[in-house]
DNA sequence: TCAATATATTAACAATGTTAATTTAATAAA
DNA sequence: TTTATTAAATTAACATTGTTAATATATTGA
């Protein structure tokens, strides 16, 4: 990698940085091209010689927050014992990372993309992040006879559709109103859809 | 109702025709205050005469596409046989409402509300839609014990998020690419929730 | 018919994303 | 080292957005 480059990634390094605080802070909503610069502390305009627009800078601090995600989830389960009970403990965390920063949610699931197919990846790496973090534990429930490799093709989908449907509720329509609920409900659909008699 | 709430009332259903028009076409994000005023034939400041801001308007939609969605759920069901089998046959037309029109899955699950507590009820109204619209079936399949009552207090909630995380997958993530892996992963995933050995 | 009121429209503002024009910095040639 | 050329960053400008203020036009009641 020459100078050049070296320095344009910098350059970028320092927008994104802005991007993530911001969408981690005050999130999706309080974003701007302006606001962004600021932070990062150049004009508006730099921006546009290291980005095509502003939804392409956002969409590349996707990869970061999945890296740091993955990490916090890794973390939180390590000590897990693996099988039924760390794919729960993976699930829970992963919905913890979420509250935590809702702004990382809205990016991942709620903000409109582009139409261009660009973002085709960017895409892919969303829709089968959950795959990723849950795919060793699965083949072990395989592996040790506890699922067949049918039930885990649709359980595996269920729960991530389910996590995604509460979330967006909880996030974007404050349903159900407190947190509590929120948790005992996460905690019997997860219990539900991985309990095996 | 005088003769000025019966105007004030017909001047607000001009907008909100409107802007439903919009909606279901161009979706949310081809709306705008200017927009849904030219439509409407009159000026874009006319509107605020009769809303407090276009958010408001956005969201009085919400109850005429309700009454839309459950009147095309009952007229695509009606000849079903009551039990689990209509219980799939509302998810799944209730889906294919959303497929056909995604500027109201938007409107109802994905685009911001105000921060106003104003718009709580409608809040309720959204969260409370499913459970309004298959809550007959329920009660009928603990009525027949096909289902106990704490497992419907369950999979009630299990198909509703997973069918608002795969409409948010699909309309807003392009997930998956074709609208067949859709639909044969909703049977599967409607199949494995409401089927009991 | 004319004053008072209600309603609608145009003008204007602030905030947004983006591009053009301009200035400033870095680099290479003399 | 000085100067011409290129690259990078900034300011100015534009179009679009939602919203409000100022103005014009109907409507109503005396």
């Amino acid at each position: 990698m020459g100078n050049k480059e070296i320095q344009e990634q910098r350059m970028k390094g320092y927008f994104i940085q802005a991007t993530k605080e911001i969408l981690k802070g005050e999130g999706l909503r309080n974003i701007s091209v302006r606001n962004i610069a600021e932070r990062a502390g150049y004009s508006y305009a730099t921006l546009y010689n290291y980005f095509k627009d502003v939804r392409d800078l956002i969409f590349e601090c996707v990869i970061d927050f999945q890296e740091e995600c993955q990490a916090f989830v890794i973390s939180e389960t390590e000590k897990i014992n693996p099988g039924l009970d760390k794919l729960k403990a993976i699930a829970k965390a992963y919905v913890k990372y979420f509250i935590q920063y809702p702004g990382t949610f809205e990016l991942f699931f709620i903000e409109r993309i582009n139409e261009v197919s660009s973002k085709q990846t960017t895409l892919k790496l969303i829709s089968n992040f959950m795959d990723r973090l849950t795919k060793n534990e699965w083949e072990r429930c395989i592996a040790t006879k506890v699922l067949s490799k049918k039930e885990v093709e649709i359980k595996k989908n269920t729960l991530n559709f389910m996590i995604i449907g509460m979330l967006l509720l909880y996030i974007n329509r404050r349903q159900p109103e407190s947190f509590t609920d929120f948790s005992g409900e996460l905690e019997n659909q997860i219990n539900s859809i991985l309990t095996v008699e």
